[in-house]
DNA sequence: GTCAAGCAGTCTTATATAAGACTATATAAT
DNA sequence: ATTATATAGTCTTATATAAGACTGCTTGAC
């Protein structure tokens, strides 16, 4: 089934492309175990070392979850994840803390030109946009616009009326099978409309740092365009280069 | 020498901090070869996948970097690894391009309150604080105040009298011996002081993307401090999510 | 209920083989 | 004679396999 010699494809990497192919199938779903490396060896035909080579990898791309003495699992994206690893505001003592949401709108609209291009849609498609404000500390501190492609949320608004949890990532995954696994962000300074400026309490103008986030799964397709701007008053942005 | 038992501490740890101390103690200097993993496991007494785990972390970590048929390298941190990895702001189309700069102050200053926090100094140090102008497409866009402890960059003004070069990652070490190895970055946005404004052709009160990093060395020692103050009209900071 | 043994999983280490890169030497062409 | 071109040898990292150690859960004896 595979082998080594036939194009210098190493085979753990030809393994872990194999996982890969069966996990954004959704053969197993996020908290699932998957089968022990041994068994993994013995129906591929390779060693266990192998095997534990390409899982390696994908738990270090936040894949797979291992627990020594338990076996190893598909990720589960909760709500700590979801914090630590794609919230970065933080307050001026550095701590993360978990912002409350309030939904503004949340309505089935015609993509614009930069939906369009920024989720890859095809001209004239459909996007679910919603606005919130999310509150740090109780003072509302982030506006954000989400736009997500209609044909991977499709039942969005049935299922869901404006009545959004507060961390969405969890919900993606639970209700539609859509596990974000990356996000490119770009970050910019602006001037507080009129309207960001009445809802964060602030005045016209004052600088604001907009994060433009576009959310992609495993496969690296992209499913949330996500616009915040942010007071930066009493919290920032925090990156770690390593 | 090194075994196992001794408290479950796994060996390929043990030796791959061996190595780290050996590194940072200068031992050897970036660009430079180290012995095989041959050599290595032999002189440590382990087997050579022992010493290549060890190796493999400090890989991943851009600490060390593996040619095949070669050896292995202290990393070398070119121009090129800081424009990526240290160097956020894109156009755009989201290219990154090389910004010139221009010195416009670089003297030795009593530490203020903010420097002695942040680079963790004694009070009562000395810091070296230059302040530059840096040019994408030969726009000015990017204020910089960088703040050095006296004690790692001794004869800085000596050596060096306000004609820094472009990239001053190199000029650390190659001149000093000091390698960049992370850093940590607040990012917010502020308004654009009246002095800001004058030198980047702007209004008074412009929303600027301000980032503060902490740059520290392989030991998480911190080395520098650096405020930019960036207009981000044609440029924005990118960062990805893995 | 408690505790110990067993089992099923990952974790660590060791060993063998493959593949890439340089060097020295031999050989062929000019 | 000189230069270019193979070629073999050796040193390096890269990959694959196997064996034993460790860990956490379960099950059964008491």
């Amino acid at each position: 089934m595979f082998t080594h010699k036939n194009g210098a494809i190493p085979l753990y990497i030809q393994i872990r492309e194999f996982l890969v192919a069966r996990i954004s199938k959704g053969e197993w779903l996020p908290g699932d175990i998957i089968p022990s490396e041994m068994q993994l060896a013995q129906e591929l035909d390779v060693s266990q070392g192998t095997v534990r080579k390409a899982i390696t990898e994908l738990v270090e791309k936040n894949v797979l979850t291992r627990r020594q003495g338990r076996g190893t699992f598909i990720a589960n994206h909760d709500i700590r994840r979801a914090l630590f690893h794609f919230f970065h505001i933080s307050d001026k003592a550095g701590h993360k803390v978990l912002p409350d949401s309030k939904a503004l709108y949340c309505r089935r609209k015609k993509a614009t030109q930069k939906e369009i291009s920024k989720l890859q849609l095809a001209p004239g498609s459909k996007v679910i946009r919603i606005e919130r404000i999310r509150f740090l500390t109780d003072k509302p501190t982030i506006l954000e616009t989400i736009s997500l492609p209609e044909h991977f949320f499709n039942e969005f608004g049935k299922v869901n009326d404006c009545s959004l949890p507060n961390m969405l990532y969890e919900l993606y995954e639970q209700q539609f099978g859509i596990t974000i696994h990356s996000a490119n962000e770009e970050l910019r300074a602006i001037a507080a409309s009129e309207h960001d400026a009445a809802l964060l309490n602030l005045e016209a103008g004052t600088p604001l740092l907009e994060i433009e986030r576009i959310a992609l799964t495993l496969e690296k397709t992209p499913v949330e365009l996500r616009i915040s701007r942010c007071n930066t008053k009493n919290h920032h942005y925090q990156n770690t280069i390593f």
